[in-house]
DNA sequence: ACAACATATAACCGTTTGGTTATGAGTTAT
DNA sequence: ATAACTCATAACCAAACGGTTATATGTTGT
């Protein structure tokens, strides 16, 4: 149940991983290289991200020659979008009720 | 940007922690030593777990006498709703073209 | 066969994390 | 005033984490 979204959480949570997938969301295909000169961090630890992004199901990897390209696994995002349907739809209801309430307010 | 999702992220990562915000979701307000109950950990630690969730904005608390009820924030799903929103756009179209590519694939 | 290149893995290290027990702080009741 | 109750904080500890450098693995080109 909860089992599912717990490696996706996990991996998501360390800023350094988010902003590769963010990247890789919005530049797509990208090799570990490319992916290096960004961030901060040595390629080792680029490698070891991916790796864990990876094993969370939210990237894949392609070996092309000496070169491995990572993307997006769309999919892996699933059981983040669950809990947050899941445990959301309460607060988002009542969060659109106190907005319709407020503008009420302001009126 | 993404750094108002940072905190959220983190909160949510451990399993403990979701827990105890899933439970507070179905509930309703409880107060900590009803929280212990149900968790295989000691007060102090799910005191220390609630702060956690506080200080992200997960939760608030409320002081009654000598204990102190503990209910969702709803806004404090907000960062993570701003992201998924975000980097969701893109893959939730991909997801469901594949969907449809696999049902059409199926028939 | 060998050198260069691209990435992964290994070994290691300081810091953070999540847990514990012990104790402090605030509230209620006697 | 004091004892009991509820929760937070302090002090501590083992394990996990995120980073590093060094090296192994696999691929390309000469």
């Amino acid at each position: 149940m909860t089992g599912a979204a717990d490696a996706t959480f996990a991996a998501l949570a360390d800023p350094t991983r988010r902003a590769l997938f963010e990247r890789l969301v919005r530049d797509g295909e990208r090799t570990v290289g490319m992916l290096t000169k960004g961030t901060r961090v040595s390629q080792p630890a680029v490698s070891k991200h991916l790796g864990i992004l990876k094993s969370a199901g939210l990237v894949r990897d392609r070996r092309e020659g000496r070169q491995i390209h990572y993307s997006v696994r769309p999919q892996g995002l699933r059981p983040l979008a669950n809990w947050m349907s899941f445990y959301g739809a309460f607060w988002r209801d009542r969060l659109d009720s106190l907005e319709s309430l407020l503008k009420r307010m302001d009126q």
